[in-house]
RNA sequence: CGGGGUGUAGUAUAUCGGUAGUAUCUAUGUUUUGGGAACAUAAGGGCCGGGUUCGAUUCCCGGCACCCCGACCA
């Protein structure tokens, strides 16, 4: 992409109502912009970055077994009602509103009610079972207080998957395969090396549910972390009888700031039994299906991901979600530099390696450099007469302080390694 | 929801009970081009409503919005 077709712009200065770093280098760089309180837009850049995390959330879940699909936003009371979860005493989060005729309806903040409601339809044998149904959805939750930027909004996007299973031992198989594949899609998406599976409050129907959390001072929760094998516990459930019956010692653990980037919970049959969702078995007879829920925010980790990497210069995104490879900066409005710019964009791009071409001729070197480090695509690869007279193109990684020329041949087959 | 704070140009800010200033951004021109260039010119502003006052952006009241702390938070 072409950056004077972009039409987003960087800013030099932090907007006054953002104090959370996440909010203020997105909003700086382009990346969202801020609607109001707890609510935010995805402008292009910040797009790109979703669609990445999205498609490595939809990879991993795909390989355990999931499907995909995507439930209404708006919700009839009937459904909620079921599993009396409609009255404000209980949820006093939801977003409600009336149809014309006066029938209330509410903005989905969570996604049993529907998907319990949807299978029932679906599910009556043993053979059946199990399926693991999911989507990606914006949820609505009409917070007293949202804070931290994006991290904890009244409007987000999130992947919910739900486990359908015959007993509590499938239930079990699936629900480790998915701690296996949430730790893959923290380590691609650049912050596994902060990320600790976390022992939390289970509710009704099972000891723990788990977390997935994330170390860093921007985090609302404290969790206490064993460095030596890697588990945490919640603060809400951190007590003598827990650690022991875990293992742990309590002079190991290390207490912790974190964010909650993922949960997993086992649900037992507390949404099967209020939707009589039951299935039967060989013998006839008549079972309640077993269910789990398995959630991110995409939202809250990509802020999770501007908290943990990011530097005084601007973001630092890993390769994997970056919205671009390369940076292409060309300097100066020598008609040779901006040639052999424009040939290497177009040699890149037809490889398929995706390139933000800062071709605006009328900008400084200076703010070109300091706009690629606050959008902080991974690879910056500058053409000016200096990197011509030197024998081509200066290639740097986001992440290094100094570059190095390299020719388009050699710079080519680099990128193209990389993919 | 309880407590505290703040609302001035697209953005960030200053001053003042009496013509609202600066930076940035934008437009035009000239000179620049390896770390947010220089000069000139131009455009652009007091959250909403009420009160006090000769006069309110400023003081007071109400509303709304935003931020922070706490509570809440599958």
């Amino acid at each position: 992409m072409r950056q004077s077709q972009l039409f987003t712009k960087t800013k030099k200065e932090s907007p006054a109502d953002e104090v959370s770093l996440n909010a203020e280098l997105l909003i700086r760089a382009g990346f969202i912009n801020k609607e109001m309180a707890g609510v935010y837009s995805y402008l292009p850049l910040g797009l790109r970055v979703i669609k990445k995390i999205e498609n490595i959330i939809r990879e991993e879940m795909n390989a355990i077994g999931g499907i995909e699909m995507k439930t209404s936003i708006i919700q009839s009371k009937e459904v909620w009602e079921k599993s009396g979860r409609w009255s404000d005493d209980v949820v006093d989060n939801w977003f409600k509103t009336k149809l014309k005729n006066g029938t209330e309806v509410g903005l989905s903040f969570t996604n049993e009610e529907a998907y319990s409601n949807i299978l029932k339809q679906y599910i009556s044998s043993y053979k059946d079972l199990p399926i693991y149904p999911y989507d990606f959805k914006d949820i609505f939750r009409n917070e007293t207080r949202s804070k931290s930027g994006i991290l904890r909004g009244r409007e987000f996007y999130w992947k919910a998957l739900y486990s359908f299973s015959k007993n509590a031992e499938e239930h079990n198989v699936f629900y480790e395969k998915s701690k296996e594949a949430y730790k893959n899609i923290f380590n691609k998406v650049g912050i596994g090396h902060l990320t600790y599976l976390t022992f939390a409050s289970g509710g009704t129907f099972s000891k723990f549910s788990h977390e997935f959390q994330t170390i860093t001072s921007a985090g609302e929760d404290t969790i206490y972390v064993d460095p030596n094998n890697g588990i945490a516990v919640n603060k809400e459930v951190y007590n003598d009888e827990v650690l022991e019956s875990l293992g742990l010692k309590k002079e190991d653990m290390v207490e912790n700031k974190a964010i909650e980037v993922g949960n997993i919970f086992s649900l037992g049959t507390k949404f099967s039994t209020p939707f009589d969702l039951k299935y039967k078995d060989e013998k006839g007879e008549d079972n309640l299906v077993v269910m789990g829920c398995y959630g991110i925010g995409l939202g809250r980790l990509m802020g999770t991901i501007v908290e943990t990497l990011s530097d005084d210069k601007g973001i630092i995104w890993p390769e994997s979600i970056a919205p671009f490879k390369v940076h292409l900066l060309s300097l100066g409005d020598d008609e040779n530099v901006k040639n052999r710019a424009e040939e290497l964009y177009n040699s890149l791009t037809a490889k398929g390696i995706e390139v933000l071409f800062d071709d605006r001729t009328d900008i400084s070197a200076g703010e070109k450099f300091a706009d690629s480090d606050l959008i902080g695509v991974p690879y910056r690869v500058v053409v000016s007469k200096r990197s011509l007279a030197d024998g081509g193109f200066e290639i740097k990684k986001r992440v290094e302080s100094n570059g190095k020329i390299i020719t388009i041949d050699e710079l080519v087959n680099l990128l193209e390694a990389k993919r």
